[in-house]
DNA sequence: ACCGATATTTTAAACGGTTTCACAATGCTA
DNA sequence: TAGCATTGTGAAACCGTTTAAAATATCGGT
């Protein structure tokens, strides 16, 4: 049906294997040949089968990232696109295709990374660490194959992992509040089970340490991540008898849901009380009035993930590579948290 | 390195061709043999290699989604996570595999989607037709690979493609608003060269003409799909001296602007201006108060043209399947239509 | 004109499957 | 019991590439 290296080769005059040469730049190979060949290809329209050169090749230049389960939480449809983006602009510029596939539950997934792996479909996977997949990480561990992992992961420390440094990132967030004066700052917390959530109340509780300021249990309030766990954090931190001036909030979304809040029981951001949330998705500018959040460069993180893998599974001599990288993340100071509180 | 197929036959005493014929339940294989060698293929974890499959079915189980250039709007990156995820997971349930690419500009996105289906590494495209991927699909139509639109394009009117009915759904849209009371109508519109755009212009017209009411062109305004454009548009309603009491807006995030311009000026939604927005991203529910919204089945877009897509690509004796689909749309009705005008 | 060294090209064997064709064994019919 | 259809299996060719090894061409030097 289509052009192949044969059809080339008769063409020209030549065998298949020098067709085959002139295609990788082959050192050993006369200049005119080259030419002639070239030339061919391009007037019979050949292109490459990429299933046949990687049968022999064995190796796919393709790589896959395993969709969590359906995103019920609106922060992460924004997350996973922003990080696909990532992904796929950088594996493109390497020469590699990504395969996504869906994850449902647990075992699903196993199957799913295990048909592209084994299948020889693809060289190496990028996982969205949120939870426990165990099962996935342990199979392609096991199996040996190259893969990153986005976040992090506190049974196996040693995997090759891109994340945001969480602790440093709270505590840049905290410290941002307390320089503008607020001494009672809460924090509206994920599901306490994420590391995310640990990390951040961590960076959190020190910062208020170095400051001098007392961590108070009734100021850190658990959640997940979805506006309504905000809304509900806020009427419960309005009805304490010394409330917070000031709140690290675990993610945008959840700040949505403070401010609604807030809105509705009458106070003012930033007057009454100010607020910084994290993720910085692209709605935090919309909302009224723009929400100060602290970017972990979502897209990053991707280009980076993918970036690692590639090398490691390009890395055939085994040469030491990092096995963790840190994405830097700034503050995007907006109106939210811009109202310094008189020194009292 | 890893099992083949020669080596189950050897271990199962069979020739490979045997062992072949029971991975692809041939008829003719005994019952017993079939048993005997899947016991063997289990045991030495036996996994077909994808890729001589194909090189010798001449068919790569799978299809490949171009993501258009960097969505800067907000309201597409959300948009193409729903698409894609209905792209997934019903590709997957078919038994392919979604490869993603990433297009730049238009001739990028002709190299990649060459690459893919002229080196047989994918067997369809599907493609989010927003503006001219000409090219694109100029390439697609003459080397006859199967693709399909998501979206509709009037030059090429009988591809295969799936789409909102957008008359239908601003037809819908405007006759709410017209049931409520209103009669004073407006509409904020998109980029005008956006079909979408266009039919959604068509079909507020036809529902206030059907209506007996005038279609004033100071009461439609054109933007983009950006908050701005919503938030100016308000400015230029409010100052008009008849001012329309409720909108048809092309996008959920214009409404936001809209919103925004609305609170600003002292106006209350829905007392003073009744709004209802599309494409019922899932903020809509979030903001104050929520805004009504026409679902257009973004998921059910995306599963739809892989279903599609892959029933064409399997179509080998040629049936005649149709070519275009109409996902049905929805009006949600929320808190920013809820508001009847008194029957002057 | 012949030699060895070097440059270029070809031959042939993979890679891991599928599939056509041939053949043996079995069952059924007359 | 011969004749024929049916069932189950194997041998071999092929899919479109890469690549090691072998073959051939080229060339400077003697």
């Amino acid at each position: 049906m289509s052009v192949t290296i044969k059809d080339v080769a008769k063409r020209a005059g030549v065998s298949p294997s020098t067709v085959s040469r002139v295609l990788s730049n082959h050192p050993r190979i006369s200049r005119e040949t080259s030419r002639k060949v070239k030339e061919i290809m391009e007037e019979m329209g050949y292109h490459p089968n990429i299933m046949a050169k990687s049968l022999v090749s064995k190796t796919t230049e393709s790589i896959c990232v395993i969709l969590p389960k359906p995103a019920e939480e609106l922060f992460l449809n924004l997350f996973f696109m922003e990080l696909i983006r990532g992904i796929v602009t950088q594996a493109n510029r390497s020469g590699y295709d990504v395969v996504l596939s869906s994850g449902g539950n647990e075992k699903e997934e196993v199957e799913a990374v295990s048909r592209l792996l084994n299948g020889r479909r693809v060289d190496g996977a990028i996982l969205l660490y949120s939870r426990q997949d165990d099962q996935v990480v342990e199979f392609l561990k096991s199996n040996n194959y190259p893969f990153v992992l986005v976040g992090r992961s506190e049974k196996y420390p040693d995997l090759l992992s891109v994340d945001t440094d969480n602790v440093q990132a709270a505590y840049d967030a905290t410290k941002h509040l307390i320089s503008l004066g607020h001494k009672r700052i809460g924090f509206v917390s994920g599901p306490p089970n994420l590391i995310v959530s640990q990390d951040r109340i961590k960076g959190y509780g020190k910062a208020l340490a170095d400051a001098g300021l007392e961590m108070r249990k009734e100021w850190i309030v658990e959640g997940e991540f979805l506006q309504e766990s905000g809304y509900r954090a806020m009427s419960f931190f309005m009805n304490l008898p010394e409330r917070p001036t000031a709140l690290v909030i675990v993610d945008d979304i959840v700040s949505f849901g403070v401010l609604r809040g807030l809105h509705e029981l009458g106070y003012k951001v930033p007057e009454d009380v100010s607020i910084i949330s994290f993720n910085n998705i692209s709605l935090t500018e919309l909302s009224t009035p723009p929400l100060s959040s602290v970017d972990i460069g979502i897209y990053n993180l991707g280009y980076t993930a993918s970036q690692a893998l590639i090398q490691t599974i390009r890395n055939d001599d085994n040469t030491i590579l990092p096995h963790r990288y840190i994405i830097p993340h700034r503050l995007m100071i907006r109106e939210s948290s811009m109202f310094s509180l008189p020194k009292s």
